[in-house]
DNA sequence: GTGAATTGTTTACACCGTTAACTCTAATGA
DNA sequence: TCATTAGAGTTAACGGTGTAAACAATTCAC
């Protein structure tokens, strides 16, 4: 009647398996929420989805690719947060924003444990995770927000680089760079960068997973120490 | 015939018992080793071990509290790793003690990324691993190798205590300060002692989940330059 | 020897991932 | 327009899982 056009409908059938996929995720998100990540199920994502255990793989083709699809989805909201945290201070000052976003990190992390343990805990390296293929996996988007802070904060000078540089790491390094909008980063800054990235990124796997509890109720302060140094380092001229 | 008392036969049984026991933890150590967290299944540990799954139900009380018994278990092994690396050095050394328990841990974590995964990345505290129960819990096992050292450390003198210590800390660490053998060690001490540990465990566990992977190829330097770090913060005398 | 633990078993139920075969509906194309 | 085809969904089934109940057998204690 209105609109018999073939490529309309096309365009129809698609739309309504986007959102069916979407619908899976909100689902499979409520799942690992609520009841873990042993709850996060095919049989449960389709039974509330409203359809039959094999009628799920329409959309994912098992539940391994159920669970990295949420992953996929999960790395994309922590990057966006991490973005509009990072938008939250003023864009001619580095330093704060990489505060912010670091705190942001803390704070999603805390806020979301079990979506923390899935992204954070992954058994094994997915085996693609292999050190060149950086760009393409999921986590680098939301690595690259504080990545780019960081080049920001070399681009204004400040950032301590070691003498002693390994010398086996100028490859991989060199693959990182490339990765950086064709930035001239030396390779001694993106070291630092990896070991800055690396600190805070442990400071809160390990807060979140417990392993303070023995001995703080509130590891905030710690955490914003840890801030402090990774700042130093990177010779924020604010801090 | 040789012996009929009843203690020696209670004995016995008690043997035999243990026996099993160890047994069941053989297997499930092999399963989580070769064949990941999944395969250390209750029905797996039974039909390995020749019995039905409901018979291992003598054993243990179920799924959760097998996987707990593995925890304790490797939590036991990796107190005697590090203790083992301990005694390499000189006692009368505690740098190159902590030094080398570090390192220790570092390897240990990625001989066996399985176990460090189920040790470290517990979805959800227990519950009874809130602050206070400190003192029984499995991990308590294995940091107290490193605190002990840490304790040394400060006995020489050295430790750079920080002089704005969050106020509400103090009630926390005091309980973490009684059970370090009665030792007057100031909180400002511990403070730096929890801040070191967080610290070293969150390095490995970011290098053993392949979070550097994007980068690296051989962390190893790095981790070499956050042991520096630490025992300088710590003071170590032979830093 | 008798009674009671201890150690197993068989059976059963509900859930899981996944495959195969089938139906129905909606878009496609001559 | 009408036959064809691709897509979405179903039911049935297989082997795997954790766990509970009821039962049998062995071994310990007195």
């Amino acid at each position: 009647m209105t609109d018999t056009s073939g490529a309309a409908a096309g365009r129809r059938r698609h739309r309504v398996r986007e959102e069916a996929l979407a619908d899976a995720m909100r689902i499979a998100r409520r799942l690992l929420v609520e009841e873990g990540p042993a709850a996060v199920t095919v049989r449960a994502v389709a039974r509330e989805m409203g359809l039959t255990a094999p009628g799920l793989y329409r959309y994912y083709a098992g539940h391994r690719e159920l669970v990295q699809a949420l992953v996929s989805h999960l790395y994309d909201e922590l990057a966006a947060a991490l973005a509009a945290a990072r938008e939250r201070q003023p864009a001619d000052r580095p330093g704060p924003r990489l505060r912010e976003v670091a705190r942001e990190l803390r704070r999603w992390a805390l806020a979301h444990p079990n979506e923390f343990t899935l992204l954070f805990a992954k058994p094994v390296a997915d085996a693609d995770t292999a050190p060149g293929a950086a760009a393409h996996d999921p986590s680098w988007r939301f690595g690259t927000v504080v990545l780019g802070l960081m080049v920001e904060l070399w681009r204004r000078g400040g950032v301590r680089v070691p003498a002693d540089l390994d010398p086996g790491w100028a490859a991989q390094l060199e693959e990182v760079r490339e990765h950086l909008s064709g930035e001239p980063v030396p390779l001694e800054a993106i070291y630092v960068f990896v070991a800055s990235w690396a600190r805070l990124y442990g400071a809160v796997a390990v807060e979140v997973f417990g392993h303070l509890d023995f001995a703080l109720t509130d590891p905030g302060p710690l955490f914003e120490h840890t801030v402090d140094d990774v700042l130093a380092m990177l010779g924020d001229p604010a801090a």
